[in-house]
DNA sequence: GGCACGATTGGAAGCGCTCCCAAAGCTACG
DNA sequence: CGTAGCTTTGGGAGCGCTTCCAATCGTGCC
């Protein structure tokens, strides 16, 4: 613990609990002592005196007092609106996860977690209640999301993640979901497939709609009909499942899926109707989770770095709180066609 | 101040921001709106008009003040600390906290979150200097942890899980590990193996250390050897894979894991070489995590209802704190050995 | 009608901290 | 040696809430 007691009261093991405590021990005012311990303007000399006590004290100052006194805590709220059963095991959110909690840790920030437990209702009057955040960080996919609205709403400062919204003046990083599907629906087309299937996400996400919108897109240019080759899914291998075996009764020679796991169910599916991948139908996923790369043939795909999604928001929100005046961060991240077996065959690329 | 003039102005959304707001808008003091927002004692008509101003104000207690003035927030900790990057994938700890979850939602508690994003002392010193807390759950599996030492020797109402110390006057929520191994092994020995391996868990953990304790109790209790027969491994499905080939040339005709996960490692690996489970050998896991009952053949093993134990340790906790003085919660979890295929063969249990 | 006693209520003192502001101390210069 | 212009320091007023305590009100009873 702390130094031993050894030569005289000076050296003893004291508990200073307050800032009054170490004012008394050092012979200097609160307000000094405050100073030093927040990098304030201080003689050296009592700098010196005020953090030989504090080595000694293991002081610790109150959080609660505070952020009453000046309305910061380090803390930040992170909502992750999920079912948690369904939360742990998917990739796509523990992944965007760990890149929240290495960045916040980094920064010695604290952070309140809030999954999906409860109705979105009460989860946002529980954030709000919440007094002790400085901001908070929102995974929201839905496009129509009332915490995000609630949370836009109130004063506390907000980052939302995978929600962008030209029409508010919000914080938040997300990708290019549109250029990306339009990407790879073009890659699809440009190996010289012409019946390019899309398996959906969940309709109503952000992130659905905009994958249906930039895959509607290639295939327009294109000058492809797309109106039958559309499934929708709800992002679960399941549905890829399912979604497939329509896809090829219609015909399909290539699918791109709405994320990687129904494009692993979709992939089921084909092989199991005794077709060959890509030769007969070229597939294509979205995420480029880690078991993507582990799929027979390896799935050709759209790399978004969620960690660093996640990093990236933790790092928004805290420049937020940093510089409050500041515009709204907006981060758009980058994402990569990756292109590996299961539409390019014999090419071992990646 | 006194009641509001006009009829109009009354029914107007006002917003109150603190208690003083309130006060001037009720007529009544500070002290009033504060009893009848905690439920102290007021009189029905005060009670009635206060709370009907609550109604129409969407006035939020502010928690800081609060926690400042009673201790108390609603706010617990939860530590679990395993790097992030191993603790989302595993069914062990994605189970135990959507149990915690769950049951501190349920009553309205917040929660902040530590995961192993640091060291354990830099872990241990921001928990500690998160005064917003009123108590902490910590998951902790390793003998000695200076997180679990340091909880308990601040005055922070804590909660262990998996961590029984009979040398403390802590609250835990735990296992019988050692028993629980024990009846597995018999269960093992009286299908008539003799030749009963282990694979271990990480050594140093309480669990490890445990099971093992109890496989060799029930080893020795029925006059069979086994020091040729323990292979460490550190509850990885890859310590299965490498420590079950070493005991199948040791002539194992069944092999106890301390958990589901090497149980699945090993399985493998009797596989490759050709041998039949359980004709051959027999197979065993602990924990009875999802995919146990899906294994071909289903895996025998030991249940503990891991979100039940999350679930538990906040009700622990959170009567700890409703009840100051109250003696530790100790909390020992029943086991269930769950017999399935892997050790007795034809019989279809389950 | 007066009084004792319990139910309500308001005043005020904190909880531990930050931060504004003015007092004090110091330097250097005329 | 006085003073302007720094830097350093302490006093004190909050931040919004809870809670003790005493004042007030009402009631029932003699």
């Amino acid at each position: 613990m702390v130094e031993k007691a050894s030569d005289g009261a000076q050296h003893e093991l004291k508990v200073a609990r307050t800032l009054d405590d170490l004012a008394a021990l050092t012979g200097v005012s609160r307000a000094t002592v405050s100073r030093v311990i927040n990098g304030g303007s201080a003689a050296e000399a009592t700098r010196r005196r005020v953090q030989e006590v504090l080595a000694r004290t293991s002081y610790r100052p109150n959080a609660a007092a505070r952020k009453l006194a000046s309305g910061r805590s380090g803390v930040v709220g992170v909502v992750v609106h999920v079912d948690p059963h369904l939360l742990f095991p998917d990739p796509y959110f523990s992944q965007l996860l760990q890149g929240i909690t290495d960045h916040l840790a980094e920064q010695g920030a604290g952070m309140m977690l809030w999954l999906g437990n409860r109705t979105k209702e009460q989860t946002l009057d529980h954030v709000l209640g919440m007094s002790f955040l400085d901001g908070v960080i929102i995974s929201a996919h839905t496009l129509e999301d009332p915490v995000v609205d609630g949370l836009l709403s109130s004063d506390l400062p907000t980052v939302l993640i995978g929600h962008r919204r030209a029409d508010r003046t919000a914080s938040y990083v997300d990708i290019d979901n549109e250029q990306a599907a339009d990407a790879i629906t073009t890659h699809l087309i440009s190996i010289g497939r012409t019946r390019v299937g899309h398996i959906t996400g969940s309709r109503g996400t952000v992130a659905g709609e905009d994958r249906v919108t930039g895959y509607q897109r290639a295939m327009h240019r294109a000058g492809l009909r797309f109106d039958r080759l559309m499934v929708d899914g709800d992002f679960t291998r399941e549905s890829g499942v399912t979604s497939a075996a329509e896809l090829l009764e219609r015909g399909a020679d290539a699918i791109f899926c709405a994320n990687d796991a129904s494009a692993a169910g979709a992939l089921e599916t084909i092989r199991a109707s005794g077709l060959r991948v890509p030769e007969d139908v070229a597939l294509a996923g979205f995420d480029d989770v880690d078991f993507a790369v582990h799929l027979d043939p390896p799935l050709t795909t759209v790399r978004q770095a969620l960690r660093q999604h996640g990093m990236e928001a933790a790092r928004a929100l805290l420049q937020l709180l940093g510089d409050p005046g500041h515009a709204p961060r907006r981060v758009l991240m980058p994402t990569e066609l990756v292109i590996r077996q299961s539409s390019v065959g014999g090419v071992p690329h990646e």
